[in-house]
DNA sequence: ACTATTTTTTTCGAGCCTCGAATTAAAGGG
DNA sequence: CCCTTTAATTCGAGGCTCGAAAAAAATAGT
């Protein structure tokens, strides 16, 4: 709630509204009385709100899963997420792949289909077209009793502008400032979000361990370029105007390696794993890297370097120092925070630990000096796909859901 | 207002009476009819929430400054916050100065004192000492008619944990961990706030400019040490723990200049007055740089530099290109936005001004590649000031002010 | 079988809030 | 001296949350 934003009495209801369903989102199956203990509202509160979200059709009392049974007393009646309230579709747009899932509102997945598309040699409306095509095929398939389509999700591998939908720059293909958002909002008549794929990452990473990654941490992609998702203060951290926080095109080496993104000396010009293969293919790092990577190839250098001390361990630990020195300097500025590493360059953290953690020390200086943490996620895709739908969701939650006016109400705008 | 929160009908009346708390700050003088047109509120609310605020002093109507005379209708009465319902204090910290002042509420100087400290050789003990000896004598001087001191607000040159009003660290004395909020509360029995000075500038820019730094800026201070207050989503960034978004202290060179903090490559310890010095002055890089710097040998380092080119010349080369690296990082991460530099170093920027935007040109990238926008300010001081003073300010605002209960109203506990 | 007990959930009134409409207040114009 | 105009307040309607009381729905005991 900002300084100048004017309050409404409605505003209240909105408010535990979205509380109300939050907490059932989080633990799923809860009876009145649990939703009382769980957010603090008083009991008269929660029964209107909860009367409201049935008579809505958001919410449901699910008769058959009853919490607990053979006590004294009237028995508690579970409340859950109505599933066939809504239906919401994501869509991973990486490397040569599209992916989209059909998901219901508690977030079971209703259908899923992968695409394979040439993406570097493919023009915006081929995109579109291919995501079309699968979103098309997947809602006529699904069942009946589904929700209608409520809310698009995309996490692509590129640069965003969140307020627009928009793919600004990505290097999975050519064409530049798609505007996915529009064209798709348009054709399905549903709101669509479109970020980054690392920000759908630290979503994903936060809701499935909310103990570890609590109000500040940070998810670093290391794969086809890198990227970072950043959580602070609780809430996702996107640019003051673009998308993600660009973790790869800090500067590392002033006038360094060649970057894809066409500057010099980035991180990612030293830590993706184009930049290692250049490196390790005798080329020089003011050349112009490769476009794709072969995993196979890739591999078969980590093994190298893990077998024998030479240009191959060379360059992972190059890739360490750079990814170091960025930490660093993003410590110096939000101090330190867990850290998440995902994707390929997960895989290879134990040839890239050693340097990285050699930079980065030092820099908690003041604060409480405690340890750095790390984990490692080597697949990306689940915590995409995760990702994309929680928010998808928590967008229900608290956008549409949220509302109290009831005329207006999703269910009967569907009917 | 977060997701876990719990919302109550008299959150919104706090809500609306620091909106018209803002507008008044903001305006100075205005009628109902003004507040209802800059807040949108109601006439009836407006009305409501004058009233309240009338009678429980912290407004008061101003008879004399009438706004609009000659005009057919009934007169509107100008409102304006009451000067005399609280006094704040601000204590700006730097080396070897203590600076105390008094504001009225309407952010009136009320009396001002200066104390020249050895803060080097300064316990923590004596920077208090030296504080409260200065704000007693302040406190009694005052004129009878001042309402009672509310709040003290202070900028440190250093780190800071806003959290526990603590300078955690500073080069100007070297005492750890001086609990200043703790001691000047229990003294004064008021609430503390301990900043970075560099939030302190940011804070006033904002409120002096608010057109140029809207939302998002950066103001960057270049002096005695190097730090940065951050304006994020229009609120200021404040590390994850600790206070300030350390600038001076991201990685530049691995493995290079000593810096005062101890570490190696900080961009402090190429573009800081003490970094200039040790290299003109031919001091190795690793050098343990001065502790103190002459700001007349400064100058005349700085006039060498524009007369000819030699070593000086190349000192701020480095550091522009320092501060430009520094920069670039720091616009990946959250997109470019406008820069303010304060202090000696902003009275040099003729020196730095090409390397800098030489490194950070091209970081724009692939958003609206607008013109990279840096403004000039020498003094930093009056800047720390103001923004002590608007920090104060703005907290009785919205944390004192706030809360609709008039039973517990701060003008009737100073009774 | 029937009542007492226990626990959950709903209902109802009090006390907040904002807002629109009507009313009162306070000037200038003719 | 009345009319017009503008400012500010008052009042009722319709929200909201909450506490207390009532209703609902089970088990336990005789």
């Amino acid at each position: 709630m900002f300084l100048d934003e004017i309050a409404r009495p409605d505003d209240v209801r909105r408010q535990n509204r979205r509380l109300v369903l939050a907490t059932l989102r989080r633990h799923g199956l809860l009876s009145r009385t649990d939703i009382v203990a769980q957010t603090g509202l008083s009991p008269s509160t929660v029964s209107a709100i909860t009367t409201a979200l049935i008579s809505e059709g958001i919410i449901a009392e699910s008769r058959d899963g009853d919490i607990i049974a053979n006590r004294r007393g009237r028995p508690q009646v579970a409340l859950t997420l109505n599933p066939a309230v809504a239906t919401v579709a994501t869509v991973e747009l990486a490397l040569n792949l599209v992916h989209a899932v059909l998901f219901d509102y508690k977030g079971q997945m209703i259908a899923e289909e992968f695409h394979r598309v040439s993406t570097l040699d493919a023009k915006s409306d081929d995109l579109i077209h291919s995501i079309c095509l699968m979103l098309d095929n997947l809602l006529e398939s699904r069942p009946s009793n589904a929700g209608p389509l409520m809310h698009i999700s995309m996490g692509v591998q590129g640069v965003t502008d969140a307020a627009r939908a928009t793919m600004l720059w990505s290097p999975i293909t050519p064409d530049i400032n798609i505007a996915f958002g529009e064209v798709l909002s348009k054709r399905y008549d549903v709101t669509v979000a479109v970020a980054n794929d690392c920000n759908m990452i630290a979503e994903a990473l936060r809701w499935t361990d909310p103990e570890h990654y609590a109000e500040d941490f940070a998810a670093i992609l290391l794969s086809h370029g890198i990227g970072m998702g950043l959580y602070l203060k609780g809430k996702p951290f996107l640019g003051a105007h673009s998308s993600a926080a660009e973790f790869g095109h800090m500067l590392h080496v002033p006038n360094g390696a060649l970057c894809r993104c066409g500057r010099h000396g980035c991180i990612e010009a030293y830590a993706s794993d184009y930049a290692i293969l250049r490196r390790t293919s005798g080329q020089d790092e003011k050349d112009q890297p490769a476009q794709d990577v072969d995993p196979a190839i890739y591999d078969e250098v980590a093994n190298r370097a893990r077998t024998r001390d030479g240009e191959e361990r060379a360059a992972f630990r190059k890739a360490g120092q750079a990814i170091g020195s960025g930490l660093r300097s993003l410590f110096s500025l939000i101090d330190p925070i867990p850290v998440a590493l995902v994707g390929s360059g997960a895989a290879v953290f134990d040839l890239i630990e050693d340097d990285l953690r050699d930079i980065v020390s030092g820099t908690s200086g003041w604060g409480a000096a405690q340890e750095l943490s790390i984990r490692c996620y080597p697949d990306e895709h689940p915590l995409i796909l995760q990702g994309c739908m929680m928010t998808s969701l928590l967008h229900l939650d608290t956008q549409v859901f949220a509302p109290g006016d009831a005329g207006d109400t999703p269910i009967k705008r569907a009917i």
